[in-house]
DNA sequence: GTTGGTAGTCATGTTTTTTTGACTAATTGA
DNA sequence: TCAATTAGTCAAAAAAACATGACTACCAAC
């Protein structure tokens, strides 16, 4: 059973889910890190100057509830947590891709 | 001389610059109504149940900032005004076509 | 000259988002 | 046991976004 349940509220737009779902703040920039590798709490903290946990913590938790990123524990030399992009993360690449495009 | 001049705050990320333009309340809808045919500010207030006059003004002036939509007095007879997808407009409808498939 | 349609602005208030700073809790190394 | 690193939570304040209602200004018809 595959049964997927992310919703991020209902808009008739179906664009409108998606903005939602990448914009507020930090989300892009994490996602673009996530991009190149599996990120963690406190080097996000570290690579974006004028983040702060709250914020950080709160997006990731939405990130991973909007099915972008996956949590994980990895049982390690120091314990820690890892999220890396989603199948469906991975698919929105081509979302940024197309925006790339856009100078201004 | 095609000096443009439309900036909307400047991240790093080239993605979060478009996200801020297409993103705020009623965007995305003026957007998908614009593509239709010219847009029009009362017509919109009464196509936008629960929108009202500011939030619709305020975003048909950030999007005409963004060089998405093109404003237009229209000399007929009842003189008004006219707002019209950019060139600019246009192209972003890849961005809004990649968006299309995540459904949630 | 008053009504009705066009397209707004302005000041204010409410609601949502983001930031700040203190605090928690588990694990590891000295 | 103490200190540091991990990854957070919580309450409160500050800032940004959005909504409300009154008001403006132009044009045309009556």
């Amino acid at each position: 059973m595959t049964t997927n349940n992310f919703s991020q509220g209902d808009a008739s737009c179906p664009a409108e889910n998606i903005l939602k779902q990448l914009s507020g703040k930090w989300k892009p920039q994490i996602f673009r890190l996530a991009l190149e590798g599996p990120v963690r709490f406190n080097s996000l903290l570290r690579q974006l100057p004028g983040s702060n946990k709250q914020s950080v913590a709160t997006a990731l938790k939405e990130m991973e509830e909007a099915d972008i990123l996956v949590k994980t524990i990895v049982h390690e030399k120091p314990l820690h947590i890892e999220y890396t992009l989603s199948e469906r993360g991975q698919a929105m690449v081509s979302v940024f891709r197309s925006m790339e495009g856009f100078l201004n």
